[in-house]
DNA sequence: CTGAAAGCGCTAACAC
DNA sequence: GTGTTAGCGCTTTCAG
């Protein structure tokens, strides 16, 4: 029985074969340099013993490491993972290892863990941004450094990069106008921290929703929570509040946010006998088991990893600094209850 | 405004401070070789120009890359995922970076995924074994050659290593106890792969809660996923042909599978109508929103991941070749409905 | 077409 | 206590 692989380098290979190591390291890398014979030598060798090149070294060599970070906020989130799946589709086509790291909506970690992958040679990143994040200075910098960076989902306006988004007003729009047209006169909004942009856009839709059917904006109808639903807490304070202006229907703005409403709903009898009506973003695979049922925005979260995967190693790959930076704005599916 | 880092070297601050790069390398890592005032003086220019370690360099030198892959076979699954969070808690402590791949239950992306992280210089692996995987050879053979696996979940009884699971035949026998003692009397068992470890012991355990009630094992019964739930259609078949066998509950063995079980009944007006109990594996935080409702068996999965790891990253930094292994076994939370 | 040699950034004998 | 040197495995000028 064979190992799987032992620690051969490119001298093994040379010394075995009576060539140079550098022409081994050519004939593997199919350079023209080479004749056919000796690669073919080369190559039969280094399958028979199973060589494997040491990507350590090559990527002290070549200052690249075919490794791309991941930055979101938690895994265990619909949304996310089905991006990072996204990623990964594309990542392992063009044989990029993908490398993820989660912030927990803390600005701190978030950017500990970009240093700690631009220190450790990732040859760029994918990143969504912390509900925490309001100093974007450092990625500022890195950006106009040329470390390429593609932000997802919550983008920074500021900052050049390609970025792949939603239409989050269009998203929220819908479900709102959803809403006013079963008749909700009282419509909440359970959203994340204030200022991201995903936010800002989705709450724009909200209005215009209400608008729609002839609604007024009310301020004390909007909840935000800091840390966009991370912990059970800060939602269930959301929805006491909402709860308190007497709201008959209510649309949120996040994965963890829906679930979490919903969790908070199910424990107390009084609030489910209200029978507020929901719509909500989520990327669940269950919501048709959910009761009270709801009605959901879908996004094309796999979509979104891909384009931006794609995005990031074209930057990557391409010899030059862009000149011009890409949004890609997807849109969202508005399912009915 | 400074940068965030440059790519300063070692060399910088010798050339910068007159000293030599190795002087600096020592005082950088507090060699008892200098004096305390060089290394102040080190230590305090590194932080001024933002030093960095490039950790490419080191782990050439070292061959040690302070990085741990986790392999399972799917990210967006409660349990996994759970681990994960886990995993990375004691990494982070520990300045380990952690690289996670799926292998989508595939035996062949696995065998992939292991040499890749192999190859790539991971100083240590944590997996649980796809439902495909039967050929653990290759694994026995790293194993065997001193490169750091602790399996978990499901686990290879065959290869000597550090291993964390749960009680699977308690688990599963507190589940098909509770049915039998709620009056069931045909007991089906909706379960992952025949070979997996996971499989074998809760089939145990499963046929031990039937004995308590006096109930007779039917093999029938029993239905196997050869992908644990990875794709809805098996799920279905296997529901459909349960439902034939008329059983009035169900124990269910794994996250996916509790999931998919629930969605293939709600699909189906008339499987909805039979009101078979359902019993199951799944570490989902939203149990509670759904309909109907179930009761479940949970396990620790933060813990494991965190047990695992220790034992990992224990295993990685001892001198010497382990000569005794550990099997960590938690136990399991039965939730009735 | 192939080989010799330098060097990526870091560490660690081995000198002094 | 500090410096010199070699070398981790690889790629890539530069020579031939």
């Amino acid at each position: 029985m064979t190992m799987p692989f032992e620690n051969y380098t490119i001298k093994d290979i040379a010394k075995a074969l009576n060539l140079s190591p550098s022409t081994v390291s050519r004939a593997l890398r199919d350079s023209y340099e080479i004749s056919t014979e000796t690669k073919k030598l080369v190559i039969a060798y280094a399958e028979k013993i199973n060589y494997r090149v040491n990507p350590i070294a090559r990527s002290l060599k070549e200052r690249k490491s075919y490794s791309l970070g991941i930055i979101v906020s938690e895994i265990a989130n619909n949304f996310f993972s089905q991006v990072i799946d996204g990623i990964e589709s594309i990542a392992y086509d063009k044989n990029y290892q993908v490398v993820i790291s989660q912030t927990r909506e803390s600005a701190d970690r978030e950017r500990l863990n970009v240093e700690h992958f631009y220190s450790r040679s990732m040859d760029g990143l994918l990143m969504a941004l912390s509900s925490e994040t309001t100093d974007i200075q450092y990625l500022q910098n890195l950006t106009e450094k040329g470390f390429p960076i593609v932000f997802f989902d919550r983008v920074p306006s500021e900052i050049q990069a390609h970025k792949v988004t939603i239409d989050n007003r269009m998203g929220a729009y819908q479900a709102v106008d959803y809403l006013q047209k079963s008749g909700k006169k009282r419509i909440g909004h359970l959203t994340s921290a204030e200022h991201l942009s995903i936010t800002k856009e989705r709450l724009s839709g909200y209005k215009t929703g209400l608008l729609a059917g002839g609604l007024d904006f009310d301020p004390k109808l909007v909840k935000y929570c800091k840390y966009g639903g991370l912990h059970q807490d800060e939602i269930n304070q959301a929805v006491a509040e909402l709860i308190e202006q007497d709201i008959d229907g209510i649309f949120i703005s996040g994965d963890k946010l829906t679930t979490g409403y919903l969790l908070a709903i199910k424990q107390n009898q009084e609030y489910l006998q209200l029978n507020i009506e929901v719509a909500g973003f989520t990327n669940s695979k269950v919501v048709s088991l959910f009761t009270p049922e709801i009605s959901t925005v879908r996004q094309p979260a796999f979509e979104i990893g891909k384009r931006a995967a794609e995005l990031l190693i074209g930057q990557i790959e391409s010899k030059h600094r862009e000149e011009a930076y890409e949004h890609i704005i997807l849109g969202t599916e508005f399912i009915a209850k």
